[in-house]
DNA sequence: GTCTGATACATAAAAATCTTATGTATTGAG
DNA sequence: CTCAATACATAAGATTTTTATGTATCAGAC
């Protein structure tokens, strides 16, 4: 990503969208599928993603499940009934947030 | 605005991209421009505001003029030749990240 | 067999940016 | 004369992100 503070603000989003979409994911495996949809624009950081989740868990968005992988420790998340609502909310004050921006930037509608 | 985190990062493109459409401007009318603009959805706060044109002007991006009203005084801010290139380049950005958002939330290409 | 890159988690210090609060002062409307 | 709007500014605190570091497993190349 060329400018990555334009991301700022958008993890939990991200998050929370892909995790709606996919269902029962772990971190890992988010930073992948967020790099795979972007075509490799969007890298999310380690430093970023763990702390988010680990909010995001205490403010019962989240649940999770540690499954043993061999001796390999996975951590997966799902969203909670709380948690899809917002998914729900927080793509749709994106999509209003974009609409508000092309206005401001004069971009064309295309 | 509903979620002022995902303004984080924008300050500046909006800066620059009403700057360029309306040439020398004081800081007062910015906010007024970009709340007229946005229809109201985007109130800039002084708080971020003019720390963000003092940043600005210390990187070279803007010069500033003052101007006294009667015994008021106004700051106008205009774009240096680099200032007016960062324009160009931070809106195209923004509509890169737009357009790699719209991807990883798998919006509708409308 | 061992080295490297990918997988997989985590935290902490530092940087950056924004919100909220506060301060000063002028001007116009009622 | 008082209040809302105009006009600037800074500082403390909150939040989030970057950067750096740490631990450990696993697969494939050599």
């Amino acid at each position: 990503m060329h400018s990555p503070e334009l991301l700022k603000g958008t993890l939990q989003t991200i998050i929370l969208k892909v995790l709606k979409d996919h269902g029962k994911m772990y971190g890992y495996e988010i930073t992948q599928r967020v790099k795979h949809l972007s075509e490799g624009r969007i890298s999310l950081t380690e430093g970023a993603l763990y702390p988010a989740l680990h909010r995001m868990e205490a403010d019962g968005i989240l649940t999770t499940e540690t499954v043993n992988i061999g001796k390999r420790v996975r951590k997966y998340y799902a969203l909670t009934t709380e948690g899809k609502a917002m998914a729900k909310s927080r793509v749709a004050e994106f999509v209003d947030f974009i609409d508000t921006m092309r206005q401001v930037l004069q971009l064309k509608t295309s």
